[in-house]
DNA sequence: GATGAATGAGCGTTCATTCAT
DNA sequence: CATGAATGAACGCTCATTCAT
């Protein structure tokens, strides 16, 4: 009864493998409260039963897949050196947006699990908080420079932010608000709030 | 016997209202999602079966209960006129944070609903509709005085400032993140964010 | 609690027809598992408790209409003296037909009741006896007449076609295998068997 | 986990072997409508949801125990070649009578079913249609050897007698108005109706 | 380890009947 | 007597998890 351990064979990481693939179809297709483990184990064509070999719980194959995903979305980051700070933040931004319709489907999962259960919250934040500090840093440092005005509270102004890039990209592209032929408009206009709400001068 | 009717009898409305507050309460207490039939009625004081005598479901309950939040979340809307627009747009969010936390428990249920119903999400997505148009009417009037710059696309700018407010108060008073002493700040902080995104003077 | 009882004012006895009425046609419509109290009442435009004054349950108002239609059904029974006996039993069957015809959908129901209802089950068995004897004892006149043979056994007989006329009934009229067109073959079929299992010379 | 399949083991075998067994004899027991899932499962000592396992509803058992009911009431037919007309029907009636008797219980059931619901009626409609195509194609074969009057339809003709044998051996059997003394009285007479009925000669 | 059958608590919903007004 | 709300036992079905092979 050692479900939940990494298997040690090549064919049980296979199996694995197999599973986790399955899993993040399922659930993008059905999300998380109608998906059965029995379709997870049905598609990546393996027994009913193994599926507990490897994991304990439905809730324990969606934590995996939504580590996948967060590894995934944070990966492609890096930094831009010696720009201007408003063609950071549009860089940042598009690479961010880039990410999200990559993984809009499970990100919608994810928000959807992230309101029911107390883990999936707590790594939310957690994901959060790294982001959101990490821009605060950036805005003290432009604060410093004078570049934003220093009335700003850092820590606020980067949360507001976020959740303003996060619920907008959320809207548009999970909650079927889409407008294909706008999604342009959209993501100009975020870089441009951002820009402004800063106070940044508009790279040229 | 057909649910879903309205009470013809006092008696038959007082219950009704009993399994709307019961209702209410218990959704904010166990989310949408643990919240079972039994648990509402037992809340009521009523007979299991009475609750099939005036809602056809827990969904349609809960339909309620939502329709009244909205209502309170926009009855207190009243217009602030000869104001400033920064003084407009910090009455308007001052407004919207109280409402909001009058009413944040069952928010984030709505919010949890809406990841998974077709219906709710719809009826968001009205709510949404109806007061970014308002908003976005409002920006073009004040580009239209040379107030805010042309540039901005109205509707996106209005989505955008909705989703920053709507999403950093539902972290902040949902999900947990708050910390009841900084909530000055934030408040301030999105008032700040909005008047500069939009590069209206701010008012003395 | 004295449902059931005969109502003693005018009013009481319009509400009782009423609801009778209402009770055929929605068993007619919808069979009688599938028939709830509440759409008798509400087919009567009557309150729903009011139906417990009149009746005590479901099967007491069935009970009344089957009563009211084996009434019907055997109402028009009446002698065709100083005829051929061929010619006396095509009529009497020509007379069952039309009877079957009018109440086809209502002894569909009763049938279907009698499956599974002790109390209606015995109803019908008695009815069934009653027309059996009946029909025995023309058998056994005709048998001293020396128009049918002895050889028959007469109560057997009359069951065995009594069975015959009621079923191909059933199954044509109710059961859904009619077809308009050859419906007076089957009734010329059943007449021609019946005279010629009994040996009867056909009436000229 | 998805009801109706085929089991693929041996034990999945014997379990909806068991399942089947227990459900014939709960329902001869008890009837269709007041046969509980329930009921089955505990009478063949299996787990209340392994019956979901393998049928996803009480109709569906059901259609299985009549589908091999129908397959033992015509799987025992055998052509007697070379006799007389009247002896073939008694033959054919022998056989059915004795096919009734193995399975009197479960097609009262079966009969009950069939007033309300329409798969059920259909079925039965089939059946008894190749019963009938079978029977009118003797019949007009005896007619072209001019041992049947020409003037008879063939195919009400073996409806009607075949409803005759029906519903007789229904009425005895299964509404219990069956005296075991005069059971055999009823069949020489549903032989010798046949037989007069189409004007055969009595075998000697 | 793989397989798929077995388990049973749990929930939503129905509806005949009773009761309060 | 009329009215319509109140009651709650009963049942069908689900599905995460465990177990036997």
């Amino acid at each position: 009864m050692d479900s939940g351990d990494t298997p040690l064979t090549e064919r049980g990481i296979r199996t694995r493998e197999k599973l986790i693939a399955a899993a993040r179809e399922v659930f993008e297709e059905r999300g998380f409260i109608d998906t059965r483990v029995s379709h997870i184990a049905r598609h990546a064509a393996v027994a009913y039963g193994s599926f507990y070999t490897y994991f304990p719980s439905k809730e324990a194959i969606f934590l995996e897949v939504a580590d996948r995903l967060f590894a995934d979305m944070t990966a492609h980051r890096f930094p831009s050196p010696g720009r201007e700070p408003a063609d950071r933040i549009r860089r940042a931004n598009r690479e961010y947006y880039e990410g999200y319709l990559r993984n809009a489907k499970i990100m919608a999962i994810i928000e959807q699990v992230a309101t029911f259960n107390e883990e999936f919250k707590e790594l939310r934040r957690k994901h959060r908080a790294t982001a959101v500090a990490r821009s605060a840093r950036a805005i003290e440092r432009w604060q410093g420079e004078g570049l934003v005005d220093a009335a700003l509270d850092p820590e606020m102004t980067a949360r507001a932010l976020a959740a303003m890039v996060d619920h907008s990209l959320y809207l548009w592209f999970v909650q079927g608000e889409e407008d294909s032929d706008a999604t342009g408009r959209l993501l100009d206009t975020l870089d441009a709030l951002n820009i402004r709400a800063l106070g940044l001068p508009p790279a040229p």
